[in-house]
DNA sequence: TTGTAGGCGTTATCAT
DNA sequence: ATGATAACGCCTACAA
């Protein structure tokens, strides 16, 4: 019927503002629409002189694929989602960076979700129409119970960033939490400091992070025959923000356990809690050292600047963002899931003395 | 055409693991496609009991709107993007943060784009095809040159977030640079600092922002008739980070200029200030008082905590985002180009003595 | 108030 | 190596 030609291509111009299509090139350059699609798309047999053809008529009207149809058409939408709690905390930030960095080189946009800290945030990433926007996820949950663990078994792929160990069926690429904090806190017996307190400790509503720090920091006493002493466990109520290292560090003091050493779950702590130690007339590093986690840029121009665990957070986005693309396509991905540990190493700055 | 039937609909049952189409639901329910749209939609003149029995259906097969086919036939997507410079930089990931939030409350979702400073990264957010998955831009431009700004006029809105002034016929929604940047070096010409350095001050490839607040250093002299030291002036090569700040004011002190005040034109080079001048024996705020630009985060933790104009990002962000909506979906949008300027004010904290 | 018939721009199938 | 045609799932006319 004459009524499915379309109004702009009875007109025969190029349609001036209008936005040109497969079926405008195909018009221009003589071909098929199946054919400009075969260029578009890269398919190896195709004669050079059809080519050459087909990209002079795609410059010439400016031709660009519509991504919203070919998504329709192939059921991909070429996203991946990112959800973590928040960007304001330095190392979601930099991960940020590092994934969408990764994911550029993938040819894959990013769409990021904070989650807020909160368990409905968390899901709602998961759920929800946002689903049908993304071909996969790389998911950082935190406030995730083990009993929504299930949830996480969707029909699209889900990477966890994160260290709460849910499931064995879900691949992971996380840092080695407990060998970090165990170094952090083993640099500083070595350096001679005894009165060790810890800040970030795991309390009832417990995140998987903190238990596993915790437990480094528990196993570098142990393996020395020491004792821990309650008063210099800390743990915060809302988040790992400076303000809670600041809150947790002065609840230690006035207790009186006279800490000579800081071990702090994320460089924000640390950071918190070396401001209120100087506040308060220590020294840091000659009456407390502190050491934190993370390696976020932050750490570097504190005065004295941080000495702090390197995570290796741009192999964890690289190797998470890899991981997920195979899972999309299918291609290339193991057949089990995937456990990844990324190198981690103590960076020694000046909130620790020199080791000799 | 029997062809037409779908191959699941021959068969009567749900699918299993496959997704539920409006058709599906149409056909549990015992209506039309057309009413099942008009249900999702909220269009208004629907009987209850057939709202009802489409609602149930809904829910029995767990069917959720197809984004995608909704955005080919629609020609929006749903997305706005984000373009800014790299989420490290506190200020663009406490931005993002904002833009996410107010996004939220509009029900569109956000594509962030890294620009990583360079020319070529911010056309490639104007271009390419990540144009095509968005319906409007919040672009925060740095390394564009006025030359560029032709290119600013798509076929899509632009709310520009920075402070390069292109052209009249965008919509802008920024900060009041001057007044900021004059309060900040009033407050220290009313401490009694007369050599004020100032980094971040613009050079040859000069950036709107540095323009602007430089702009509002030199008239907080001009009006107490006081003379600039070319000295004291420090302009950075590579960005606005700690590290620049460091290097700049290291510049400053090895010229021999003896400053008694900074005034830095974001909190990183602010805090790469301070880490250098306390390096050197010199304390803040008795030898040499600071005042930062942004109100990030960063600045209440630093030792002394960091005097800095508030920008009033969060109103920058929801303005912005309003304001885009607006453009987008073309109602309730001003006839004329917006130049919104924030609300400013300056946190006086310990990086400057008390005013008396 | 509800139903029917395209078509948004792309890719897959099948044919040549 | 290339072409014709049918979907992908939704929404807007228009019809009833």
């Amino acid at each position: 019927m004459a009524t499915l030609v379309r109004a702009r291509g009875v007109a025969g111009t190029s349609g001036g503002g209008d936005v040109a299509t497969m079926v405008d090139v195909a018009r221009l350059a003589g071909v098929s629409v199946k054919t400009v699609s075969n260029v578009v798309n890269g398919y190896p047999h195709i004669r050079a002189t059809t080519r050459d053809r087909v990209l002079g008529a795609i410059s010439e009207l400016g031709y660009e694929v519509n991504i919203t149809a070919r998504s329709l058409r192939s059921g991909r939408t070429g996203m991946i989602g990112l959800a973590v709690p928040e960007l304001a905390q330095s190392y979601f930030a930099e991960l940020a960076d590092e994934v969408l960095a990764a994911a550029r080189v993938q040819g894959v946009e990013v769409l990021i979700s904070p989650t807020g800290y909160t368990r409905e945030g968390e899901l709602a990433a998961l759920a929800g129409p946002r689903r049908r926007l993304i071909d996969g996820l790389l998911f950082s949950p935190v406030a995730m119970e083990a009993a929504d663990a299930s949830l996480l078994e969707l029909d699209f792929p889900v990477v966890l960033l994160g260290e709460q160990i849910f499931s064995p069926a879900i691949d992971h690429v996380t840092m080695r939490n407990v060998e970090g904090a165990r170094a952090a806190t083993e640099l500083l017996l070595d350096l001679g400091r005894r009165r060790i307190a810890v800040l970030g400790a795991p309390h009832e509503n417990a995140r998987g992070t903190s238990i596993l720090r915790f437990e480094g920091y528990r196993q570098a006493f142990e393996a020395r025959h020491l004792d821990l002493d309650p008063r210099l466990v800390a743990w915060t109520d809302h988040g790992w923000h400076r303000v809670n290292g600041a809150q947790a560090i002065a609840a230690v003091l006035d207790s009186g356990a006279e800490p000579d050493g800081v071990v702090a779950f994320n460089d924000a702590l640390a950071i918190g809690a070396m401001h209120e130690l100087q506040v308060r007339g220590l020294r840091v590093p000659e009456d407390v050292a502190v050491v934190g986690f993370d390696d976020t840029d932050d750490a570097r121009y504190t005065l004295p600047s941080l000495t702090t665990v390197d995570p290796g957070r741009p192999e964890i986005a690289r190797v998470a963002v890899d991981l997920l693309c195979k899972r999309i396509g299918g291609e290339g991905a193991p057949a089990e899931p995937v456990l990844h540990l990324a190198q981690m190493r103590v960076v020694e700055r000046g909130s620790t003395p020199h080791r000799r």
